[in-house]
RNA sequence: GGUUUCGUGGCCGAGUGGCUAGGCAGAGGUCUGCAAAACCUCGUACAGCGGUUCGAAUCCGCUCGAAACCUCCA
């Protein structure tokens, strides 16, 4: 069915490619993780739902796939602050919490999150602090290499000597002469600024100052890791030095993923990724959603509703077809509008999986109708094609809403079943369930449909129905009026009664 | 200051040289004992000004506006 060839656009060649893994049928697959010092917020959700689908495409491709995503719980130094502190022993200090008890804490906060997005979890999460002698052995390796130099017990890489044989900039477009310089912007002076050859040259470990609590044992000093050295070392680890898929959000081109290739390159000599995927952020009113400008709404305040911000709770699902309907390298704008939309579309698309899983479709069609048999073929090609242009979720969206009101119809009465050939009824149904419920991961939301509440119900409905066969109306009204008051609602159709969670 | 990106109807959001995106909201209709749902119809939108072209929302230039990165950040 999927006649077309999956492409993705690839960040380092700027353009879009067609998509051939390295050792085919496997493929791996790394995302930058989030660093465990704070609840998740709704930025951070994109990257994971965005590739989750990624990943649930390419199995569902019959790719077998190593989706890698790490845990950062070692913290970085805090360049905002007067000091250069880290981030999860500030976190701690704050608290009276052991950083460890802070580590636990989001990070079973985050995998509950990821979780109610139904995100699949990924085949491997790493934790930094679980690797820091792969890190060390890695940072030694691109010493041994001339790429990095020690000074003063922490060890930095050397940009300038890398960049003689290597193109320091090219996945970010920066120009390594005006890195160098340094020159222009509005650097602040950073702790550690001097110990280094060259504003360019970044941190691969750092010696730890007296205040600093989490720290490890190492060949140049009592410290931590730099920023950017955990994933190098993690994801060669899992997945070898070169492997096909790297993912993350737009913010982190650079520093993070520039000094990515930089490590590989420096400590094997091999580029580590073939393509890179980057999403783009999530606005609220036009500005980046972000921990630092302070204008985030966690994913659990959205969940309960619990913030100022909102007008009202939003569902999980609710979260992620928001984020579907959109293409993930655009930006995204955060509104209560927007959201609302969301949900009662989400909805939609999940009451119409309901009925097509009500449907009995005939063996015979007595009068195909080609017309709708184009249309159903069109609507099906258009979910791959969407997907395969650079997982353009939007677009096969827009081709499940085409299928989504033929079942409606077929529902509803105003498309006889006759008029399908077997064909068509089966590529519609089963391209409608596989988009719903496998790739885009949308499903009822919990706790709404157990099986205690469908046989009640099933068993008013049938009173009803009786009911209302008998053209006793007193009864009905009466069902009717009673269930609503417990938040239920009954739909009459011509093909018989269903009923609904009230909005 | 440098680099990059974006500006689509009331809102969100695809598209990127000629062909209806889609969703939400709104208007009208069909169905229906009523209601809800569903279905059908309806919006001639592409920041502004020039240019290229038979033809531009889509390419080029300028103007205006916004954002991201350059510092931890999804």
């Amino acid at each position: 069915m999927a006649e077309q060839e999956l492409h993705i656009y690839n960040t380092l060649t700027r353009t879009k490619e067609v998509f051939k893994p390295i050792n085919p049928p496997h493929v791996g697959l790394y995302v930058c993780g989030p660093t465990v010092y704070g609840e998740a917020h709704l930025g951070h959700a994109r990257p994971y739902v965005t590739f989750d689908v990624l990943y649930r495409y390419l199995s569902n491709l019959g790719y077998k796939v190593r989706y890698v995503r790490n845990i950062t719980d070692v913290g970085h130094l805090e360049n905002d602050a007067d000091e250069g502190e880290d981030k999860i022993a500030k976190k701690a200090r704050l608290e009276q919490l052991e950083p460890m008890e802070v580590v636990e804490l989001y990070t079973n906060s985050f995998h509950e999150s990821m979780r109610m997005l139904n995100n699949i979890p990924p085949g491997i999460e790493p934790r930094a602090s679980g690797h820091i002698p792969e890190q060390i052995e890695m940072v030694q390796k691109i010493i041994d290499n001339g790429f990095a130099y020690v000074s003063n017990g922490s060890v930095y890489f050397d940009v300038i000597s890398y960049s003689k044989s290597n193109d320091y900039g090219k996945l970010s477009g920066r120009i390594i002469e005006d890195l160098i310089a340094g020159a222009g912007n509005e650097r602040r002076e950073l702790e550690g600024q001097d110990e280094k050859r060259n504003p360019a040259d970044f941190a691969l470990w750092k010696k730890a100052a007296p205040y600093h609590i989490m720290r490890w044992t190492s060949p140049w000093s009592e410290g931590f890791p730099g920023w950017h050295i955990e994933c190098s070392a993690m994801s060669s680890k899992y997945l070898g030095e070169t492997f096909d898929i790297h993912g993350g959000g737009m913010d982190l081109v650079f520093p993070h993923h520039e000094s990515e290739i930089a490590q590989s390159k420096g400590s094997c000599g091999k580029a580590p990724v073939k393509y890179w995927m980057h999403n783009n952020m999530i606005t609220i009113n036009g500005r980046k959603m972000g921990k630092s400008l302070g204008n985030f709404i966690t994913l659990k305040e959205f969940f309960t509703g619990n913030s100022e911000l909102l007008e009202q709770a939003y569902s999980p699902m609710t979260i992620r077809f928001f984020i579907l309907q959109a293409h993930y390298r655009s930006t995204l704008d955060f509104s209560n509008e927007a959201l609302r939309a969301a949900e009662k579309a989400f909805k939609r698309i999940i009451n119409g999986l309901r009925a097509l899983r009500t449907i009995e479709k005939p063996d015979v069609a007595s009068e195909v109708n080609t017309e709708l048999k184009t249309r159903i073929n069109e609507a099906c090609q258009q979910a791959y094609d969407g997907m395969n242009d650079d997982m353009n979720t939007a677009v096969s969206l827009a081709a499940l809403f085409d299928l989504l009101k033929i079942i409606n119809s077929i529902k509803g009465g105003q498309i006889s079943l006759d008029t399908i050939d077997a064909e068509s009824w089966e590529k519609l149904r089963s391209t409608y369930e596989l988009f719903v419920t496998e790739i885009f991961g949308l499903k009822e939301e919990p706790g709404k449909t157990g099986d205690l509440m469908n046989n009640l119900m099933e068993i008013i409905v049938r009173d009803y129905s009786d009911a209302k066969s008998r053209k006793d109306y007193e009864t009905v009204d009466r069902i009717r009026a009673q269930v609503k008051k417990e938040g239920v609602i009954i739909k009459d159709s011509k093909t018989g009664v269903s009923w609904d969670y009230e909005e």
